[in-house]
DNA sequence: AACTTGACTTCCG
DNA sequence: CCGGAAGCCAAGT
């Protein structure tokens, strides 16, 4: 699902683990994503808490690296935060799953 | 089996 | 808007 997150926009944890069928368990798209193969190339960037703010430690590398990917791509964060009703990633109901 | 730990979310004050 | 409490649940000890 993390795959699928367009360019330009972002998800959170609890719609991606939604999207894949696990309702409810966004502390596991967390946990997946940290264990994530680095090969997957995955765009994790681009996956936000349900505030629109990024979850990893507050001024650690990877919080900044992840900042400067979403500016990268014209993600404006505001005091931190990204306005979601903007950027969050809306997947088409006609989409055809995975598997 | 019991307890702790989270790249989380939601509700309350 | 912010912090804390509670709910959540797979993994790790």
């Amino acid at each position: 699902m993390v795959a699928r997150i367009p360019h330009g926009r972002v998800a959170t944890y609890g719609q991606i683990a939604a999207e894949a069928g696990l309702l409810r368990r966004a502390r596991l798209a967390g946990y997946a994503l940290r264990h994530a193969p680095e090969a997957l190339a995955l765009p994790w960037h681009r996956v936000l808490n349900a505030q629109g703010r990024i979850s990893l430690p507050a001024g650690s590398t990877a919080a900044a690296r992840q900042r400067e990917r979403l500016q990268a791509e014209g993600v404006e964060l505001v005091n931190g935060r990204v306005d979601l009703k903007r950027y969050r990633w809306q997947p088409r109901s006609d989409a055809p799953l995975l598997d």
